[in-house]
Formats: C-alpha cells, sequence, structure tokens
DNA sequence: GTCTATAGAAGGATAGAC
DNA sequence: GTCTATCCTTCTATAGAC
C-alpha cells in the first residue's frame, strides 16, 4: 500500500488538475486522501504552497515520462508527435473532458502571485521542451529549428486542451495534431527512398 | 464617471485576468471598485456565478472586438495574423507578463465546475474563431480550411500565451506567432502577380 | 508520527437602515 | 438604489493529545 505521503500527493495532483489550485481545498485533499489533516502539516510544513510545488514538480516530471514513452515507442517523430495528439484526444473522451494538462491550470493561477509555484510550472514545461527537442534532433532537424518546432508543438497541443475542455470536444485536439504531425513531418530533412 | 455596475464588471475582468475565478473575492471586487459590497447582488442576484458569467461573456465581446479591428487594420490576413501575435507579445511585456488572454485561466478553472460559464467561455471562444474564419474565406481560403486554421490559430495563441506567462518570456508568443503567420500564409490561394 | 480539535482569517451571502 | 453590519461556511494553519 502507498505511504500518506504518496496518497497525498497523488490526490492534490488530481485535485489540482480538476480544479486548479485556488479551488482545491487542504480539506478536500486530505478527505480524498483517506489521511489525516495534521499529515499535510507533517509532511510539507511550508503548507499549501509547498505542497502545491511539489504536486507540480512532481506531475512535471510524470507527464514528461509520459511523453518520452510514447516518443520511444513510436519509429519517427512524426508517429510521435501523432500518437502524443490523439493519445490526449483519447485520455479526454475517456475522463469525459476532465484529464488535460496536469499543470496549466495551476500554471495560469499561479503566475503573477506565486513566484515558486510558477517557477516549478516553467521548470515542467521546458523539460518537457528539451525531450521534444533532443527527438527532433536525433532524426536530423536543425537544432534551432528542432527548439522552435518543440515550442510550436507545446503551444498547439495546450491550446488544444483549453478548447477540446471548453467547448467539451475532441475536434480541436485532433485538428491541431494533424497540423502539428505536419510540421514535423516537414522540418525533417529530405529522405533518400 | 461610470456606474457601479460598469465598475464592478471592469474590475471584476481585470481581476480575473491576473487572479482566475476562485482566486477572486467579492469582498476584493468591490474594494477595488469603490462600490458598496450590496451592489454586487443589487446588479448580480445570481451572486458571484451569475457575475462571472457575465464576466466572461463581456470579456470576450472585447477581445473579439480587439481581433476584428487588427484584422480590419491589416491589408491582407497573413499581415493581420502577424500582427495580433506581435500585439500580444507587447502586451504581454508591457504588463509585465499579466495581460493575456482575458478568460483562459478562467475557462480551465470552470470547465468541469460551472457548466454556464463554461458555456460563456465556449462561446467567447467559439465568437474569435468565426472572425478568423471569416476573415480567411474572405481572402479566398476555402470554407474547410478556414475553420480548421482557425482552430490552429487559437490553439498557437493560447498555448503561447500559457507559455510566455509561465517562463516570463515573449520567445514562445514570437515563435507561435511566425508559425501561425507562415500557416496562413500557405493557405492562402496563389497568388497572380 | 497519527490524528483531532480549534483558532483566526477570508470566503460568499443576506438583512435591513437610510 | 446606496451602503453597512452581520451571518454562516470554508479556508489555511496551529496546538496538543495519543
Amino acid at each position: 500500500m502507498a505511504g500518506t505521503k504518496e496518497r497525498i500527493l497523488d490526490t492534490t495532483a488530481e485535485l489540482f488538475r480538476r480544479y486548479g489550485y485556488t479551488g482545491t481545498g487542504l480539506k478536500q485533499i486530505v478527505a480524498d486522501a483517506n489521511a489525516p489533516f495534521g499529515s499535510v502539516y507533517h509532511f510539507f510544513p511550508g503548507g499549501k504552497a509547498e505542497l502545491g510545488e511539489a504536486v507540480v514538480r512532481r506531475s512535471g516530471q510524470m507527464y514528461l515520462e509520459l511523453v518520452t514513452a510514447v516518443f520511444e515507442a513510436a519509429p519517427d517523430p512524426v508517429t510521435g508527435t501523432r500518437d502524443v495528439f490523439s493519445g490526449a484526444a483519447a485520455v479526454l473522451r475517456e475522463t469525459d473532458f476532465i484529464d488535460a494538462c496536469p499543470i496549466a491550470t495551476v500554471a495560469l493561477e499561479v503566475a503573477n502571485t506565486s513566484e515558486p509555484m510558477r517557477r516549478a510550472a516553467a521548470d515542467a514545461f521546458e523539460s518537457w521542451l528539451d525531450v521534444l527537442h533532443d527527438r527532433f534532433t536525433a532524426a536530423g532537424i536543425g537544432a534551432p529549428r528542432a527548439s522552435e518546432l518543440a515550442i510550436e508543438l507545446f503551444c498547439s497541443l495546450e491550446g488544444a486542451f483549453l478548447l477540446s475542455r471548453t467547448t467539451r470536444s475532441v475536434e480541436p485536439i485532433l485538428i491541431a495534431g494533424r497540423a502539428a504531425t505536419a510540421a514535423v513531418q516537414a522540418a525533417l530533412p529530405a529522405q533518400v527512398s
């Protein structure tokens, strides 16, 4: 069985994804995690802010591993890009448009109110950009273009998460996915067939 | 001088943009708006939820007018697209990365908690997509492609807002803007010069 | 180290004087 | 219709028993 600290982290990540940072209360967290209230302050003496930062870093790491796994399972970055978007669309549909980006809502909420949490979100996003950059350069795309392409893919995905969740439709993420896939394809060096 | 109701609406829009829906308190709103507390319930009997929905619709309308004005001032949709992104980048820089999308934070917060507010945000986003669609078809782009292109542009802009605010850098929005501009250019029918 | 009880502040909402 | 005072809930945080 998972320890209390792990349960608090997992539960908080889930609640943040759905309700955001200010929308999630500590009492709701301990109730959902079947943990005593005092445990939050036992494991996170800095209170909600420290817990929040830990959760953002943890969620960022988990999503990094997910994206990395998808690209590693794909034969090439074009397929990897397509799989990331189609997988995200499938998860959205399966979870009734709840499970999108695990930290986007929190990132926007704290961008101008909590410097430690903003930095945690920025670090997470930049780690995702790094793995995309590496995958693209490994496929022969030049470093400067690979950096731009990573940012373009990230923006398309995050914007599509916002639009799909708000309109409760997977159409935006499918369209954004096709565009991103085509952009990666176009950036690849010419193939000798 | 503006009426009390207008002041409440304007102030709430400003606070929502910075702190989100759950992060903004009614007491903070009336304090910033120099309005008596009771005025909120006088003008918005439904309380915070009714005020929130009105603010989202109002902000959506104002941003629609802004985007429309930028495209009308531009000689062609390629220039219009570039101006939207460069203008957004300039505002971000001038406001210390506070003023980005006026409703994205709220939209993510309420996507799974308030159906009326979610619908208000969806209506706003769709009205922006409509004006983009109309601008693109007016330039000779076919209707199906124009719809996709509008969604692609929206996603790029919103994702870039998220990344730029979080990393406190205009680089993402400039890169996303270049990509979106190129996509619009590529979608235009061949020019006879 | 687990858990409960409670403090103190802030939240949304209401009543009623003027 | 303006404005104040107050109620009740919820929130974060702390104290202290076990």
